[in-house]
DNA sequence: AGTGCGGCCTGTCCGC
DNA sequence: TGCGGACAGGCCGCAC
């Protein structure tokens, strides 16, 4: 389940692979992603550079002088360097050859990723143009976050996993900044002061930074690796850990639902 | 407009 | 040991 920093180890991983490197040949093996491959990318993408490896929110941004290859590595997606002539493995669907002999490849058993192209800005993309702040960003602050809460009476935790708030927070890090935070998950947005939200925040970019920080030490060898940089489960300290005491206090931790989505606290630390 | 939820997928784990 | 079922998750798209 990749999220924002293991999106972003990704990307600084593969940048150094692909800046600069002309696409020879597109291989579709496995077309059915949340959206079909275009096949247009088969016949757009050959003699074309890669001049820029970006992101925004969870999408890299593949550029070149004609257009943006946008794709988004869903729950179970992965990108590797492999030579080209390595056979592929299961749910590996789709290689990007490159002309230096290697190929980008994309993993996905779950198929909940996707590849996109488009010839303009992809910031004006359909699924980029609506989305919120980076997390990291300056524009994301105390005051935007409470302000975007005002009129709203969803939990907290919703109110931050909506990408039109604010981008690349998955349930994980979700659950690790409202601990991080001292706020309860199912708290409403109504109910949080602006000093709290501030608090929020810091949580929020600590435990992004700090996740990839974690990642920068292991962005190793995309070259013929798994190329997946793992999801730093040595640095949480709630998901995962129902029922386990809490690091800080030493209670149970509570384990429930929010949002369809489950969520780790504790009754005494988050309030 | 804001909110909640169904659905897409498969690997993993659990109980029988 | 084999099997069925629950669960996990990002996020679009729809219904209310």
């Amino acid at each position: 389940m990749p999220e924002l920093p293991e999106v972003e180890t990704t990307r600084r991983g593969l940048s150094p692979f692909l800046t600069q490197q002309q696409v020879v040949a597109v291989r579709v093996r496995e077309p059915r992603l949340r959206w079909p491959v275009p096949t247009e990318l088969a016949r757009v993408l050959p003699g074309l550079t890669i001049e820029h490896v970006g992101r925004r929110a969870k999408y890299l941004l593949l550029t070149t002088h004609h257009g943006t290859l946008i794709i988004h590595l869903g729950m179970s997606g992965s990108l590797r360097i492999a030579e080209a002539g390595t056979p592929p493995n299961t749910h590996d669907h789709v290689d990007l050859v490159l002309q230096n002999g290697r190929c980008v490849r994309l993993r996905d058993p779950r198929r909940f990723g996707a590849i996109l192209w488009t010839g303009g800005d992809p910031l004006d993309h359909p699924l980029l143009v609506n989305l919120g702040p980076e997390p990291l960003s300056e524009q994301f602050h105390g005051e935007y976050l409470y302000q975007r809460s005002r009129g709203r009476r969803t939990a907290v935790k919703s109110f931050i996993m909506n990408s039109d708030v604010v981008v690349g927070l998955g349930n994980i890090y979700a659950n690790e900044a409202l601990y991080e935070a001292g706020i309860h998950p199912a708290r409403g947005v109504h109910r949080i002061a602006k000093t709290r939200y501030e608090r929020l925040i810091r949580a929020i970019k600590q435990v992004l930074d700090d996740a990839i920080a974690a990642g920068g030490t292991s962005v190793r060898d995309f070259v013929n690796s798994q190329g997946e940089p793992g999801y730093f489960s040595h640095s949480l300290r709630v998901y995962g850990r129902g029922g386990k005491a809490c690091l800080r206090c030493g209670r149970m931790l509570q384990q429930t639902r929010i949002g369809q989505r489950s969520s780790v606290y504790c009754l005494y630390c988050q309030r």
